[in-house]
DNA sequence: GACATAGGGGATAAATTTATCCCCGGGCCA
DNA sequence: TGGCCCGGGGATAAATTTATCCCCTATGTC
């Protein structure tokens, strides 16, 4: 702490103050929704939420695949869009609880949809993706686990 | 064609034969829909097909602000996601058409789910966006003229 | 020849998104 | 002092996605 510190520099190209060069695309619907939803993890995300997993430490052992950086950023623009809340209780050590807006729950028809569409075209899917020679591997690990605790949480 | 050709070299690094690194993660549905409809125009011309535009030329004059070349990387993508079909006319000028196969049609509740979501929420997501410091401009165009191609066809 | 039509796609650059690493806070406990 | 807990986030590298450019097919027309 004795460095000696100037004001805060904020240089471009770098996390801090990236600007996007390409026009947001926001025209129809569908690209504002697009919008919203791009993101690796941001589907997963709300799906989590909306089944009360909603403290960061559950949602990443949830998502062992996410790293614990990817998720954060992802939760903010979730939270920068309105989406979800970030409810901070202060307390040592601390926690936090993320919550789907009125707005974000307003999303949870089509993620839903989104579910049951890739799970009732999984055969096909997992077929035609095999053929694509771009995808050497793939990974399962998360929606397992989900679904184990799904089950739980009815079972219990 | 009097040119010296070897047999076709394919280089890696380059798009042909491009090779992804990171492991697909397709474990839940979720991730399954996120995969096919992940690229900027995809749902757009999804749509697009489902209002019987078919064909490259017309598409492309609906959605100006996408180049030629990346409609055509992603119309291939959906192709060979099993999402649409080409069909080749054998004339000069050439002529194809694109259409959705049964998988695809299967998808459009989503699609004009997104649709009508971001419809919905449009003031709410424009100004939750202009808060964002990283989106200095967004352009409108695509679907103003989507609409008025299908009004004129209701009308025709 | 030059240009238009209608469609494809390679090479490569630029932009954007994910991944990796590592440090911070601040009690509590051995 | 060192480590655990639970969260946050800067820097930077790697991966992936989009954009730009330009050439090719083949026929018809000015």
């Amino acid at each position: 702490m004795s460095n000696s510190y100037t004001m805060p520099i904020f240089v471009s190209g770098t996390e801090l103050m990236y600007e996007r060069k390409i026009p947001l695309t926001i025209d129809c619907g569908l690209h504002l929704t697009r919008e919203v939803l791009n993101g690796k993890w941001k589907p997963a995300l709300l799906n989590a939420l909306s089944m009360d997993i909603k403290r960061p430490s559950e949602i990443l052992r949830l998502m062992p695949d996410a790293s614990r950086r990817v998720l954060n950023v992802q939760l903010k623009e979730l939270e920068n869009h309105g989406i979800i809340e970030k409810k901070i209780y202060p307390q040592l050590p601390p926690k936090v609880e993320y919550s789907l807006t009125e707005v974000g729950w307003s999303l949870m028809p089509i993620i839903d949809a989104m579910n049951v569409w890739g799970d009732a075209n999984r055969n096909f899917l997992e077929e035609v993706i095999k053929q694509d020679p771009k995808i050497v591997q793939t990974s399962k690990s998360v929606c397992q686990n989900l679904q184990q605790l799904v089950v739980d949480r009815k079972i219990g």
